[in-house]
DNA sequence: TTATTTATTGCAACATTGTTGCGTTATTTA
DNA sequence: TAAATAACGCAACAATGTTGCAATAAATAA
């Protein structure tokens, strides 16, 4: 099977995530990375961190792709982070930040088959007002 | 003031998307057209119709993003449509379409404003079973 | 109806974002 | 330390969205 292996791009791209308040989107990582990678490289290992579950995808009501590692207070939860918590995108300073706490409630048909949900909310953040 | 004209690509665009059961990416309008305008001027016509809110823009968790004009049943209502819905994203056939019925609960910090929520389902949909 | 105003369009050119192939580099483990 | 191969850089491409500007066509006034 494929193994994955830990390089620099990785390791880095991970701690920059996993330090930041905020979801932050392709360019802002190739900025903060200052040149340490390709921005191939930056796709490619966004993908592996997403598909190893320990980032997640966010995309704003208007489209723009964020990634973000949020860390949840579940313990006793199987995945390494949560998806289910709502996002907050301030239309101010367009940040995306995980509000862990926030679980929405909502009931659906039966006649869907529920796998993932994603919850946007747009406003503005407690920094911009 | 600037005042908003009907042209044959606003009415053809208007006209498909309420006809649309799912919401359209810019591609599928370009496609259902039929070399009727431009490029351009679909995301130009898509533009007007969202702020006239006629329209609403939504974007799957991937980042694609999508036009639905959806019909909510709320008559008391100040807006033409619903936005706080949940939309229903199909894995399977890529589908997105308003499930207009089903409208979350959630309760978020009272240091956040919230203009607007976006609450995407994920999954497979009743004919893709 | 016809003329006038200007919102809208088409086109071309550009910007941004994401993807793919391939030869090279570097991590892993035997 | 060497072999296997995951990951990388680079170049080239694809998809999506934007902008400027001259030409066109709605809406309104005459």
């Amino acid at each position: 099977m494929k193994t994955t292996r830990n390089t620099a791009a990785k390791t880095a791209i991970a701690s920059l995530l996993s330090e930041s308040k905020v979801a932050l989107s392709h360019v802002e990582i190739q900025h903060q990375l200052n040149g340490l990678c390709d921005r191939v490289t930056i796709y490619r290992v966004l993908d592996r961190l997403v598909n190893e579950d320990s980032i997640h995808k966010i995309a704003t009501p208007e489209g723009t792709v964020k990634y973000a590692s949020c860390h949840h207070t579940h313990t006793h939860d199987h995945h390494p982070h949560q998806h289910n918590h709502v996002h907050f995108h301030c239309e101010k300073c367009q940040s995306v930040s995980c509000l862990d706490a926030v679980v929405p409630q909502f009931e659906i048909p039966s006649s869907y088959v529920v796998k993932e949900t994603n919850f946007t909310v747009t406003g503005i953040c407690p920094n911009c007002q």
